[in-house]
DNA sequence: CCGTAAGCGAGACGGTACGTCACGTCTTCGG
DNA sequence: CCGAAGACGTGACGTACCGTCTCGCTTACGG
């Protein structure tokens, strides 16, 4: 049966006729991403538009239309791109936390790394537009959190871990709230200018966050 | 007496042609932080037009435009009346953080009230909105910090000194960092939505920041 | 040969990016037209807006800027499309002036059917609001000029120049002058209401004109 | 004192409560006949605007409103006023059209004074300005006609009935449609930029209105 | 190996909002 | 109470982008 298919069957499996990845062009799409953070590094985010991507990029509109549902969108894989491309250029394992079995030297030393990325210039203006759109637009701020965030923070809940079983963390202290009292203020005080972002800044986060206020 | 005077000196001080200050409408600008607030609140930030402020507030675009420089700034303006006639209506010290002498539960009960305060829907749109706008617009950001922020910061600087003082925090400590311990995660989880708030959550917070995660 | 022309050369001779023409819809062009010529004649000149034109045709702003430059210049597009279509629906030779061989009757003819017609009030609003804008805008009335009223003027020339061959006219008359003795006067009449239109009013212009005042 | 004055009775006789004509600055309605005529010279017609003529003239835009209902309006009285001044500045007669006994000498005469003056700088924007607008605005173009052109084309009856009475023009001639031979030629070809206006061109207009295009 | 259907660059289209300008009204002060 | 000053509600301006929609034109595949 079904003899008259006659199938223009326009989705295979999608619910809403994807266009088909395979003649996708990835010259097009490195261009958007190469003109989307562009953009943002020379003109801000709000002034970043979907025609300006398209120009710059050499691209018409509709590819991006295409691939993309907003401007948030993709620059977040343009972001993205860019993290992934500087991982693979700097080795592999950039952002695992080592375990010399110091754990407050440890969190200093990639806090410290932190901190210089947080000041590249390359990252800085897209890294905050993501950021703001996030807090307002609720399914790009999940993005950003899973795709992002998610991965980085997962790697302090694994050096923590370890070393609660190596008896230098209070055990029933949950990991997942622990990293917040140093990534947190650092997080906060790159993205609302609160005060100056340095080194010794976080230092002094971690050794509060280890060692408690309160006077032992 | 002055008969010829004809001193039409038009600016004691004014650089440049401001608006006469005693001739601004009450009434307008009521209407205006009402109609800004309101329609953050119903379709968001980014779909909150000055023309649609303008037009729910029974107002001229140009009346907006005369007083504020931007949507943000309009919006920023907004809450701080809201803030400001909410801490009128509320009595005077609602802010200040109590002091019985146990840092722990002053600070505890605090961020319980934060967080409730959160929640409440009448603030979380236009809060939401100037903290994202701040992240990305560097003017608004200041402000937003100095105008919003800086005054509730204070009261836990002045809360931790006498703590301080009492022998309850350690006496090297920085007051201006340790409260960023319990704030900024609070802070950040609710902008990221990165996790459950809950009264609980604070608690936690607290415990971990005045005792530290070392085990002792 | 030329393989790797590569010339995507952009204008050919276009000094400024002029859209393309190929791909304008004549849907939206004539529902253009179509608002102009009806908004003029409702609500008056200085009252058509372009936002009014546009929003009665069904199109946006852009649509009219895009193609041209001033609410003039669509009134003058839109009136001289009138026209043709007029042409075009009362066969071919409506407006040329008939050659019975009696001068004064040809031209009192043809003057009378001109006073019909500017009294038709499809014609009254556009014309009138043209021939002032015209006055005082030097670019539209040389266009209004060249347009719309040099070939009717021409057609005076013509049939005056044959009277002139057929000794019905002074030879050393100049026509283009000539024209002007009845011509004017009722022009003048009509745009400044200085007195009625009316047959007898132009069979007497003629009269006048062709056999002038001073006593034989 | 005077606490209970209460009396601010609105209109005492008037229908429309026109202001107190006696207490009228003539300073300011001087400063604002400067100003209009002056912006039309400089930035034309549609560019003037009543803010900017009371801007110049160093007044309230109320001042302008009291007194006048419209651009148009202003721009006719001033321009009236200095046609007055002018006239008075020149002697009496100065339009009244000569009589040497010579028609067409006499016309000659008077409209090459009258190319002249519409050459003359200072009376062509306002002119053009007044006239143009008097085509599509029925009450100014009443207002001017009556007030400025009514005037001057009486000296034109005036005279072809003297010349009617001298036995120089056809009796049955209406010096009404008469003059319009000579004047509307020449008007028409200044607003409409048709021809180029000069002494030869208004002598030949009075030829062939005195004696006719026919041949004798 | 050739037709056809996709992705593509381009950009016109109907719209919305921008930020500015001028309108005509109204209110405040000073003379 | 006139007049200078100018804030106000209103509405049009001309521009910038939005997201959708054709247009040819490559370009890869499947019969």
């Amino acid at each position: 049966m079904d003899v008259q298919k006659s199938a223009h069957a326009p989705s295979p499996t999608a619910e809403r006729s994807r266009p088909d990845v395979t003649r996708r062009s990835q010259r097009s799409r490195q261009a958007i991403y190469e003109a989307a953070l562009a953009l943002v590094a020379e003109v801000g985010y709000p002034k970043t538009t979907i025609e300006g991507i398209a120009a710059r990029a050499g691209v018409g509109k509709q590819t991006i239309y295409r691939w993309w549902s907003s401007k948030a969108d993709v620059l977040l894989e343009a972001f993205l791109d860019l993290s992934e491309q500087a991982a693979r250029a700097a080795g592999e394992d950039t952002h695992a936390i080592p375990d010399t079995g110091d754990l407050a030297a440890d969190l200093k030393a990639v806090l410290r790394a932190t901190v210089d990325e947080l000041r590249d210039p390359r990252y800085e203006a897209p890294y905050r537009a993501l950021a703001a759109e996030g807090v307002v637009n609720e399914q790009l701020g999940r993005d950003f959190l899973t795709k992002l965030l998610e991965p980085s923070l997962q790697l302090y809940v694994d050096r923590l871990r370890a070393a609660q079983e190596a008896g230098h963390v209070r055990p029933e202290a949950d990991p997942r709230i622990a990293l917040e009292l140093f990534v947190a203020p650092l997080a906060q005080r790159w993205l609302q200018r609160s005060g100056p972002l340095s080194h010794a800044y976080t230092d002094t986060l971690v050794d509060y966050a280890l060692h408690g206020l309160a006077p032992r």
